[in-house]
DNA sequence: CCGTGTGATATAGAAAAGTAGATCAAATGA
DNA sequence: TCATTTGATCTACTTTTCTATATCACACGG
């Protein structure tokens, strides 16, 4: 099931999970169902533009034809203006850092676990909620310690401790908003996809 | 048949005939029958997404997802990546003018004929050979003795003046160059298509 | 006027998308 | 532990693309 457009399906999913919508309610978004939704995802089917183009515009995406020669200007565009939110230089810095620590572990030994672990980060990054350094911090360590021991235990607890802090600020962000307000688009996080 | 995408259609033939390739040279190169290319800019079809990126493709285009907010920065980029070929000057300047007295022609009163003298300038401003100013001059003073007479019998030896001229500068480009070398991009034209 | 190239159209059949709907295991929160 | 929500995966059925191929009217140049 490889249609060369395997891009295109990543992007709807990244932009889904930046707007953190489920495939439901994306669904009753875009009139279209949910199975067929999962399936445009995992790139298992070559669908129509016009559903491409319904599912698009619920996440606020335009279809375009660009020519070659612009697409690097473009992606730079769109590196700019989809970025990640209002957050300060030191939370910015301490994300940095863990994000390179686990890109290291990734390389290092790759396994489902660490898998977990990278969309783990991925997906805290683009909460809304300001994020606390000293939380952050404190994930560091535990990813450091995992350096050290090199034990799979360690990664699972690490990978335990980042889903209950994602889970804490998820919670947080949903109680301070109307249920399901649209927000701005966040970091859409194809720039460090592989 | 409309699937809300009918940009993309105008956009596709639009590339084609910048190309100045026919809907059969185009079906060779991607991989797709001319008679569904022709159903394809008619927007006859809600195609499916490896087709349109494999014509897209054979026309140097990228097919892209790109958020709403950046979409103003991004066509303008288009634009100017997109523009027309090395033309003096001069050129330039007639053929606005003469696009002006169409477009004021076609406001005042439309007919098939008149759409047909908007297509064939179009045309010709999309060939790559060096346009000469004088017999642009030559194009213009017809059309302001329509302007005068209004008769329509004047717009069709317009298009008729017009379409020689068209056939003159095909032919000098073809025998100046391989026969079907890729040309670079030029004028897109999406720029005054309403 | 005649040959060629153009885009639009038709036919028939194979392949696939798309629909509504149900179910499932896993994760989560209470 | 229990109910809910998540995404993935089926079924059965309809609709449509897409292909190959041929033909058409028309514009064009020789």
């Amino acid at each position: 099931m490889s249609y060369g457009t395997e891009h295109l399906a990543a992007r709807l999913k990244a932009a889904r999970e930046a707007k953190r919508l489920s495939q439901r309610e994306l669904s009753a978004l875009a009139g279209v169902p949910q199975s067929h939704i999962s399936k445009i995802e995992n790139n298992a089917v070559d669908l129509r533009v016009s559903s491409l183009s319904s599912i698009a515009h619920a996440l606020d995406l335009e279809l375009m034809l660009v020519p070659r020669k612009a697409l690097p200007a473009i992606q730079s565009i769109v590196r700019s203006v989809s970025s990640a939110p209002v957050i300060n230089a030191a939370t910015q810095r301490e994300i940095d850092r863990i994000r390179e620590k686990v890109d290291a572990l990734a390389s290092h030994a790759s396994s489902a676990s660490i898998d977990n672990l990278q969309r783990r980060i991925r997906e805290i990054t683009q909460i809304p909620s300001q994020l606390d350094p000293d939380i952050l911090q404190k994930v560091r360590r535990t990813l450091e310690s995992i350096e050290s021991s090199g034990s799979n235990e360690a990664v699972n607890r690490a990978v335990e401790n980042i889903r209950s802090l994602r889970n804490q600020l998820a919670h947080r962000a949903s109680s301070q908003e109307t249920p399901r307000a649209p927000r701005p688009a966040y970091r859409l996080e194809e720039d460090q996809d592989g």
